[in-house]
DNA sequence: AAAATAAAATGACAAAAATCACATACCTTC
DNA sequence: GAAGGTATGTGATTTTTGTCATTTTATTTT
């Protein structure tokens, strides 16, 4: 199982430059959770004990307001770390997270981790790189928000999706959207209806191919030009 | 002037917990520039040199459209830490900065900083405090841009201002707006009459008193009522 | 302090997006 | 593969927000 796990943090944008014994010791802290599709991992307002890395499926993130509304901050998927704002806070898990496709997710609990951190400067230097990765994402995702419509945001995050998940084909970028239309509204901050309404003017403008829930981007500049 | 440095950097919350000899190395690398109002210290593209932090003034941190819209991300005061994201990246700033209150700005050149944070575990710990509690802030705000409407987002952001740099007096809380309405606008994500119209509504229903760019929070949870 | 200038508030209208209503497509599961 | 249920697409309407025009209020200059 160590040797395996080593496999996987290697994979995480940010551990992959560590030397093997940091790696080792990473790897000895973990635990691992088999979990299906459905299960809710924590719910914000927990208290934040752990930080997760998946090794594979596909995790969201998401808040909710008081009266029933969703809004999905990201699809996690193989290598991405995530609760990270917990460590060295003490604070209760700012959103809630439900596996989408069956995962295998790494648990490491924040004290263990703290502890490493504080002893090893070449890990706590990856993880500020993890923090720096998602500080950057995020604040382009509120400059994507506050001055783009939804058009542009429709656009901005099938690109993402297609980015982070699509496959080359001779078609173009095939995307198999693992979410509904409410989800994908979700993400996107705005209304499922909204969503259809772009995305079939982004079908018939040529710039997509759509069935159900498989996507074929044909024309990335096409869809770029609805980017603010 | 070191010891002067050292009484600033324990200003900085993330920096208050390191032991005197960190923030000794710390203000060893650290250069202090005065710049006054309308100074613009690096613009969105330039290559990230360095990370900066505020003893005094005020700076704005935003970005701007191709078309000219502008979007501002925060307006940082005493103690914060800025342009951090550049850290062990190698990235262009990803926004601006313009000094809107004559200013006393700590230079650390990204290199210095980095070479100290691989070799101090302690100094990486406090860094990883800092994006943290950023990364926890923009989180907070994609939120609010994604779930809020126009009224609820210019409640927040006056709160979150009056919250910075309010003084509790016997009529409320009293906030100093520094900036335009037309920038308030571009702090929320929208547009300046709609914030006239927000701050009307709140003045008219007795939530805050206006004169001109004084404000005073009068009740705040009538002000509160607004957001989801 | 008055005049000039700029910023902000307000009303009227236009545009964008949300909501509602319903038709259609698509999964299940029997 | 038919029946039922759920998800999606689309038109009509309402609501929200943005834009433009104008008045009012601040701020600066003289």
């Amino acid at each position: 199982m160590q040797g395996k796990t080593i496999e996987i943090l290697k994979k995480i944008p940010g551990f992959q430059d560590l030397k093997s014994d940091d790696l080792e010791k990473i790897s000895k802290i973990s635990t691992y959770k088999n979990l299906s599709k459905g299960t809710t991992i924590f719910f914000e307002g927990d208290l934040g004990e752990a930080v997760y890395f998946l090794k594979s499926g596909k995790v969201k993130i998401y808040k909710t307001t008081l009266d029933g509304r969703e809004h999905i901050f990201n699809i996690v998927g193989s290598g991405d770390v995530f609760a990270e704002v917990t460590l060295f806070n003490n604070i209760p898990y700012p959103a809630s997270t439900e596996v989408i496709e069956d995962a295998e997710v790494g648990v490491i609990k924040n004290r263990d981790l703290e502890k490493l951190i504080k002893e090893n400067a070449e890990i706590a230097l990856e993880i500020i790189k993890v923090f720096s990765k998602k500080l950057f994402e995020s604040q382009q995702k509120v400059k994507e928000l506050a001055l783009g419509d939804t058009y542009a945001r429709t656009a901005q995050t099938i690109l993402k999706l297609s980015k982070e998940n699509g496959i080359k084909t001779s078609e173009g970028i095939e995307l198999k959207l693992d979410i509904s239309r409410q989800e994908l509204a979700n993400m996107i901050g705005t209304a499922r209806e909204t969503v259809s309404r772009a995305l079939s003017q982004f079908k018939k403008e040529g710039s997509i191919d759509l069935k159900g829930k498989k996507m074929t981007i044909k024309n990335m500049e096409k869809l770029r030009d609805w980017l603010d």
